[in-house]
DNA sequence: TATTATTCGTACCAGTCGGTAACAAAGAGC
DNA sequence: GCTCTTTGTTACCGACTGGTACGAATAATA
């Protein structure tokens, strides 16, 4: 499927670059809060007028969650590589405590969490795909819960559902906690301290 | 200090309540975020036209730290309470743990938590009492894990600073997860998994 | 009664928001 | 040439924001 002119075009050539315009959304909505960001500053930012930006998406609903889209496509997808990485418990946890606390990309927090916080201001097919990332998540988180469970390397007393709930939400905080510039270093440590209840014997 | 009527008055007498109109500011803001509740919102709410707010609180900034002090006032008194009252460390975070999750004002989360996650959004005032009310809250989690720890209540690996911002975030998330509507009973199972790290030997 | 002080509310300000009508520009097909 | 189709931009719309100028209302004081 590739959709890059499938079409000659008849009228006039476009000189958009829907791709381009797309990136500069995503990396405002990203660094600031999306409820922060009007569509008025993107066009500014791409350098393209109102109108052009709303043939493309429709309407500001429409670029976020296009938006969101791409941010899950190039950033949210290495999350769940990493909990389907087959890894074991020890080794996946640590992976998710890196990425949470050291990756550069979530220097200014993760779209994705930011939008989640701001569900209510959310137009309805935004935040229709937010829920769905969050069932996502939720079902990715969970079944890595279930394999280490298999492996036996779960604590006996801890359900997959709350400490799938858990574990993702401790995640969502520690990426949050860096978005509001605290200390790499201490946010490591307090999610080390919240995820050390899953190694207990 | 009593400063209803000090002065027999002169002009006009004045017929708007200003604790009426705070009490109805504070519960706005308290149940939907303050950056959603506009200063037009509140005077309709109140019955009472936006210049006589102004002249009251000065700006949309003067009212919502008001907000904030009341509110500080009558409800998170009531967390620092608990943190000195002196009894041992299980008490004491089952007493959190009980606030947190299922005492009904909180329902509708915190506003002090919700101002402190949009804290860019606010005016100076506001955000400078913020922060203030934060630095305060972190020592008093603190305190409260030092007499623990003199108590020998505490693991030994478990320094106090990290442990009393960890203390402090998880109890935020908790309340901040009942504001999105949460089931109580999850969000106790939760927090009480997370704060199980305080209790082990 | 006249003055002065204070509070009241209407009606407005400039700015920003998301969104669009309307027209100009530029190509393809006839 | 002309028309048709598509893209581009300017300039606007109504709604809402925080904030205020200003005159009417209402009291104590002179």
């Amino acid at each position: 499927m590739n959709d890059t002119d499938p079409k000659p075009a008849r009228g006039r050539p476009k000189t958009m670059d829907a791709d381009k315009v797309l990136d500069i959304a995503v990396a405002a909505y990203w660094r600031d809060d999306p409820a922060d960001v009007s569509v008025n500053a993107i066009c500014q930012l791409a350098g393209v007028s109102k109108p052009s930006l709303y043939r493309e998406f429709g309407s500001e609903d429409g670029l976020m969650r296009a938006a969101l889209d791409s941010y899950a496509e190039r950033v949210l997808s290495d999350v769940f590589a990493i909990l389907h990485g087959g890894r074991g418990l020890k080794d996946t946890l640590e992976a998710l405590i890196d990425f949470a606390s050291a990756d550069p990309r979530m220097e200014t927090g993760c779209l994705f969490y930011k939008m989640r916080a701001g569900k209510h201001r959310l137009g309805p097919e935004t935040r229709a795909r937010v829920e769905e990332l969050d069932r996502a998540a939720h079902a990715a988180y969970e079944s890595f819960l279930e394999s280490c469970r298999e492996a036996g390397e779960l604590p006996v007393g801890l359900s997959l559902g709350p400490g799938a709930k858990y574990l993702g939400e401790q995640v969502a905080l520690a990426i949050t906690q860096r978005a509001s510039g605290e200390d790499p270093a201490s946010i490591r440590e307090m999610l080390t301290l919240a995820l050390s209840v899953f190694a207990r014997p």
